[in-house]
DNA sequence: GCCTAACCGAGACGGTACGTCTCGTCTTTAC
DNA sequence: GTAAAGACGAGACGTACCGTCTCGGTTAGGC
């Protein structure tokens, strides 16, 4: 469940993950989601973290290599293990629009916001945990893209030679950049055209 | 030429800006946009940035609201007020090609990810950064994306009925996107993908 | 009227006193004794004195060596000049006992109290501060002293024998001591116990 | 062992003095005696001597209220504990001068000159160090004081009359007066004549 | 009745120290 | 052996003052 398990070998000192205390697993990430939530990343601290879970500090530095980790866990639990398949209708236009208005839609819940601004910054400078979170996070929420879209070519709504992570990239890499910038207003309408330009290309139709 | 001046009224205990000593303010961006580079955003401190540069901590206190606002200044004089126009052979998947091979060279450049992954953190946490970025140094060079756009539009080889921030965000948003979260490899070959998919749409063609 | 004037010589630089701002002056003196009544020595600062005062900091730094000088001067204009003669109605011991009453009442007097603290505070520590406060407001308050004691002696009711300086200090050492180091209550009965016991001396009469 | 403990109680956030590190305490304490020697009372600062103990600043302001705190506990480790009973030859007068005179010796001892200004520095502006002073340092000195004055009544070379607190400041009050205020020269001479005058009292004899 | 030197208010500057906060490690006690 | 608790060395935070240094704008003699 831990991200980065700082070792599993058997040398001296290692935890020993089954003597593990779920409770404080539970407290430590709770109080890490709800933290950076109320007082923003910048003042979150692993002191404040202990504190509000009622854990010491050494439990945290025992089982996390980072706060980032920690925050990946907290993301995890809070929001992991969701997303069944992306809706299949046969129209491809309208259900990515769909889908990327729901996009639109979370990113603007301030509940997300802040813990989502966190992970992000740590992933920024962390290429550890970059790698953790496309394997864990990211890796599967683009597999179910692609089936969607492998799905679309079937079809023939989609051209078989587009590189399927070039289309995602295409699709998503402008809202999650608008976000992170805040270069412009995050809106269903900017969804519906981000989709409709993505689809037809930029250059001029017969 | 400050980031975010904290007034410039007649209100009592404002910093007059006429006083300022302008070699301070060199020594000061220039120090945190070496030592950014050299220790790394995580590592930056004010009192690094004061002690390198020989200046007191209220000199940089006085005159930048917060560590941001010192990395983006430093940004702006050693980016800046460069970036001509864009190039406009007539060929717009060539030029873009070129464009956005230039940019993938450019966030790979060691020099300048760590400052660029710096000041892409402070502003993802600081909206009033992230105005004054997108005003000061996105703004202008956006500018210069849609004049080379219009003009393709104004030769039959973009789309009259395109969105230009759309079209931009299509064409950029991807490599930004893959440099941030490092979800994946960032290469020429990438960005040439990234404009043949964008031009000619997901849709199959005839 | 200043403390230690930092020169007085024809060289280059030196404040021409004649020159001097005469309404500065008593804002900057008021204004110390008014502050370190407000908020303690402790916290006494020139910054704040200037800023009370409205005047520039230089206008104190030019005119002033030190916070002690300062603080010295604010006493001379409060307290000074003042005290004629001692009391003197042909009864020692009952003169002695008022006037140490009065002392005892000037120490217990909140107004005075800080100040005092305040100046005997630079007293203890800059020795060249000690000096003046012996010749300017010491030195004039001993010789009234002394004089009521040479009447006394002329009297018949002061031992020939006695050295006047010690004899002083042994009626006031006890108060000053009792006062700045709170070793006791200093009430008027202690005054008076102490002009009896100093008179009679310790040991036993026949 | 410390000044003023901040509270012993079981209040949240109250240090646990069980747990304190001893090697630490001493260091300080050291270094703080050290330091006022070296640098005097005004540039004597709590980084100072963290920096000379090799220890963090939070170690110093978790178990001390003030520098005065600590100055005072390193006066308690460095003179404290000392002084046995007094000297009783059966001559009252003879012993005073030996101690009076050990007085003047020490107060004019450099080594002890510096802390002690020090020590009463903060006793002048913080009544409750002058507490803990009266109680810790002062009370047990002034108790063997008594304890001879006692002895010399029943020897009936001291009045019974007297107050012996009034007696304790006759004699010491002047010396701690001259030392502090730099009133005159502080010599055995002038100690032996505060006894000699202190004794026999101010009046004319028979 | 100018000229010019000094004072004046204001406040920026390079610094030092403050007292607080958090880091990551270490130690103690209880379970 | 894990956990809560929290002391510890370290060091950055943002603030307050230090004493020095310009900066314009008055004064106030000396010519």
């Amino acid at each position: 469940m831990t991200a980065q398990p700082k070792d599993s070998s058997a040398r001296r000192g290692t935890p020993d993950a089954t003597r593990r205390n779920e409770a404080s697993r539970r407290a430590i990430v709770t109080a890490a989601f709800e933290l950076v939530g109320e007082v923003g990343y910048a003042k979150l601290s692993i002191e404040g973290i202990a504190a509000r879970a009622g854990v010491g500090k050494q439990t945290i530095y025992r089982w996390w290599p980072s706060k980032g980790a920690v925050l990946f866990d907290a993301f995890l639990m809070f929001t992991g293990d969701q997303a069944p398949a992306l809706p299949d209708t046969g129209d491809l236009e309208a259900d990515l629009k769909t889908v990327l208005r729901a996009t639109v839609e979370e990113l603007n819940d301030p509940r997300f916001d802040e813990p989502m601004r966190a992970l992000n910054t740590e992933i920024l400078h962390d290429p550890a945990l970059a790698a953790v979170y496309a394997e864990r996070l990211d890796g599967p929420m683009k597999e179910l893209k692609k089936q969607r879209l492998r799905a679309a070519q079937r079809a023939g709504q989609l051209s078989e030679a587009v590189d399927l992570d070039v289309a995602i990239d295409l699709l998503w890499g402008p809202l999650l950049n608008r976000w992170l910038q805040r270069s412009g207003p995050l809106t269903s309408g900017y969804a519906d055209a981000v989709v409709e330009t993505a689809l037809n290309g930029l250059r001029p139709h017969a």
